[in-house]
DNA sequence: TCTGGGGTCCTAGGACCC
DNA sequence: TCTGGGGTCCTAGGACCC
């Protein structure tokens, strides 16, 4: 029995790399929207100190003055590159699941007859590093949580060929001994605390305990991660993409907002947005959300959080439908004095496209063709919006700041990097 | 002055039913 | 005057993930 992750190292920051070889060794961050805070280092970076999520106004000047090079995230182009990543794991390996934009899980059992697993990792290492520029760590091990484990190990005994591979009872042991507890995979902040409190502060103590004990302690969740720390497998590979469930397009805003005014035409982008979204899905939502809410850090102002889920009577994938109800649910939340500095649209409860729910009150024929002009708008909109609703503001998509982002190297005719005949 | 965005799963408790 | 018990379904909120 035997799983792998595939973890890309630094993703991000990597991938800022991938056509600067000029920043080789060179500290990197990658900051989230509105430059706010650090959301990838490189591990220069790491070393300097640069803690992830920690707010970019309080490390910028020394980590620039030390020679680090910053960037503001540029998401059209790590996916791209993600995607790349797990074709090639794809074309290697029967049953991948793309766990997230950097890490994909690889179900290897039926592999196992035919390859040693470890010298098979050291291969897709060098292929993905040598066809993408990603550096990848392998972990391989009985259970997804113990590849987890394992894709430390590679970074605690900075293993050269950044593949480790956990078999003997003897090396699982050794290496929960030398997992903190926190850094357990489904061992969040809270559970942190609580673990500490009786005691278990790495993972073979958790490893040790009575999983019926846990579960009735703390919860089935916390059991399966017990039970898998033992080598038990509970968690499958899940290699056929299922429907999403919800969809949210939220953004925290540069510059604060005050009123209804500037707020309605950044939901309507949102649900616009949103809207588009379900459609790439073929799926039709029956509740549109909206909330709005102030600062969480700043503790002087006046705090306001409001949220308010709408229900439609028919399942939707229409823009107007859901900007009507985004409106209405905007307008029910809005209270003036507070200084907004987020808002988002969320979708959910949703249907199939296939499976038309036809209400009595509307038109099939005209049903139809709403559909049809919302294919063509996603055409035309699909490379840039061309096509909007009035009440939306195409100038301001959000009121959002960035200004250090790198080009869309692989995604756009434009911006493709320039080979110079002198460098070579 | 300035602190991300997009997801999933589980559970407690309320509503409702017989 | 005395006012059950058990089941299901739904939802909001919490905890977690990257």
């Amino acid at each position: 029995m035997a799983l792998a992750l595939v973890d890309c190292e630094n993703f991000y920051a990597s991938c800022e790399r991938i056509f600067r070889p000029d920043l080789k060794n060179t500290p990197i961050v990658v900051l989230s929207n509105n430059d706010g805070c650090v959301i990838a280092r490189s591990t220069e970076a790491k070393e300097m100190g640069i803690d992830m999520g920690v707010p970019w106004f309080r490390v910028k000047n020394s980590f620039l003055n030390q020679g680090g090079k910053v960037f503001s995230s540029n998401f059209t182009f790590y996916g791209d590159m993600s995607a790349r990543v797990m074709n090639i794991l794809e074309g290697f390996v029967p049953k991948v699941e793309t766990y997230s934009i950097d890490e994909a899980f690889l179900e290897l059992d039926t592999l196992k007859k035919h390859y040693d697993l470890y010298d098979f990792g050291c291969h897709i290492r060098n292929l993905v590093r040598q066809w993408t520029g990603v550096p990848v760590r392998i972990g391989i091990a009985p259970t997804k949580t113990l590849t987890k484990i394992a894709v430390n190990e590679v970074k605690r005994l900075n293993i050269p060929t950044n593949v480790y591979r956990l078999t003997t009872k003897k090396d699982i042991r050794n290496a929960l001994a030398n997992t903190p507890i926190h850094n357990v995979w489904g061992v969040g902040k809270k559970l942190d605390i609580h673990l500490k409190k009786i005691k278990i502060t790495n993972a073979l103590h958790l490893a040790d305990k009575d999983p019926s004990y846990i579960k009735q302690q703390f919860s089935v969740v916390l059991e399966r991660t017990v039970r898998e720390l033992r080598g038990e497998r509970c968690l499958g590979i899940e290699d056929n993409i299922t429907a999403k469930k919800q969809i949210i397009v939220s953004r925290s805003f540069g510059n604060r907002v005050r009123n209804l005014q500037t707020l309605k035409p950044i939901i309507s982008n949102f649900s616009a947005r949103a809207a588009e979204k379900l459609r790439n899905e073929k799926q039709n939502c029956s509740q549109v959300s909206v909330f709005i809410r102030t600062s969480n850090f700043n503790i002087y102002k006046p705090k306001h959080i409001g949220q308010k889920t709408i229900d439609l009577s028919t399942p939707t994938s229409d823009t107007r439908d859901i900007l009507t109800a985004a409106k209405k649910a905007l307008i029910f939340i809005f209270k003036p004095g507070y200084e907004y500095a987020k808002a988002g649209v969320l979708l959910s409860k949703f249907t199939d496209e296939k499976f038309k729910q036809y209400s009595l009150f509307k038109n099939f024929n005209k049903t139809k063709a709403n559909t049809q002009l919302m294919q063509h708008i996603d055409q035309f909109n699909a490379y840039e919006i061309q096509i909007f609703y009035a009440s939306q503001n195409i100038s301001h998509w959000s009121p959002t700041k960035q200004n250090m982002t790198s080009p869309k190297y692989t995604t756009n005719w434009h911006e493709l990097p320039i080979v110079n005949q002198e460098e070579k």
